[in-house]
DNA sequence: GTGGTCTAGACCACC
DNA sequence: GTGGTCTAGACCACC
């Protein structure tokens, strides 16, 4: 069983109208659904993770809580958090995720007037780019 | 001289981690960028708003009066509010909004470890579909 | 007894914090302070102001009514409303007015850290000018 | 570091016609312009403000929402409200301001039938004065 | 404790 | 009826 935390790249928008806790949250969620974050992993310390993203501790509590809820992670007293996988749990999860901010952001840009095409032609640019 | 108000369907989700007050911002926002609300309209009243989407008329000032300071309307006091539009302004918005959500829904969907081909994949399937 | 109504210029600034019938009332109150409006002048009537002030006649109305109980104005039902002016009572309240109005503008001046030679000099600067 | 809020003197005037906000709103522009209220000063929390005025909180909020928006103070969300000074614009801001109410001032005791000279003799009264 | 969102509702100025 | 100001007060996110 791993013990070493792996490195994240969490940003956090201080302007955005999400909550703090809510865009950490999603960023795990993100971390785990794609694999970045594997079985067993062991996720920062309360400690470490409001160190690392400059946030009140009690933030964290709260994103972790909501995590071990939703059955991505599970603590083990005294040691940390950790990464819980049921593959399928995974698999089924990212799908959905995948659908819903497709739908989401397709209906948005239909609504501001583009087509199918244009949205298709936009992201085709993405290719073969860095950022 | 137009002075109805048009029929917008906005759809406030209790449970977004988006406040309210910006659902229904962004959702007016949409509705002028993408030219469904021209110059002259009238939006709907502080209370008809209100009632329509249930909630406070103070949460829909909040609204009006962000958009206002924005740019996108004006009040007339005694008489309601209306779409101001400067062309050039809305399209420059408009497009800025789409590579906005095409930026973020791209990036997330590669974090997810997705391709660019899988995005268009799915995308495609829109193509055809009522929904 | 005078019936021609004299001109009066009217400025009213919708972006100001006063409401509207505040600034009519105001520069009614210095027109006839300043003896622009003379004993007997007959003010506009309820809906010529209106109409040249672009405001709706409810607002008149109040104005015209607060000048009444403040001894400035009396109406003559079916004929108009007219200047009253109790000579005494006039230099009394011009003093006063410009006595206020002076203490006021003087002690944001320096408050905002002019010196009263700053304020006298900037003053200066609007003899022989035409606005 | 400064973290003490400083004491400010703010009358509200009932019997004004200027609406409670306003006349906060601008008696803390006064004191940022004047140097009262110096870069990275802590404002008064909001509800300590409302206390200290005797007003209700959201109304307060407003004041801060709007000077924010001019760009004269910035909040931290569980922190409190700070004065953000570009000089530049503070010194700009500061001669608008002195000559609009000069310019005020002037045009209303002009209107009054006083002339410059007078307006100066009232003036040179206040000097040598305490209140 | 501090900012931020939101509700419920009164009252005013103006159309 | 319509916008605008204001109060009283609850509840949330975060420090």
């Amino acid at each position: 069983m791993r013990q070493k935390t792996k490195a994240l790249h969490i940003k956090i928008d201080p302007k955005s109208a999400l909550p703090t806790y809510e865009q950490i949250k999603q960023a795990l969620k993100m971390a785990i659904l794609s694999g970045q974050l594997e079985e067993g992993d062991r996720l920062s310390s309360l400690r470490e993770m409001a160190l690392k993203l400059n946030v009140n501790p009690n933030t964290i509590i709260k994103v972790y809580y909501q995590l071990e809820m939703e059955g991505f992670i599970y603590s083990r007293p005294g040691a940390g958090y950790y990464v819980k996988i049921d593959p399928s749990k995974i698999k089924v999860g990212k799908q959905e995720l995948f659908q819903n901010i497709t739908e989401g952001y397709v209906s948005k840009a239909l609504q501001l007037g583009y087509s199918i095409e244009d949205i298709i032609g936009e992201i085709s640019k993405k290719e073969n780019t860095d950022d």
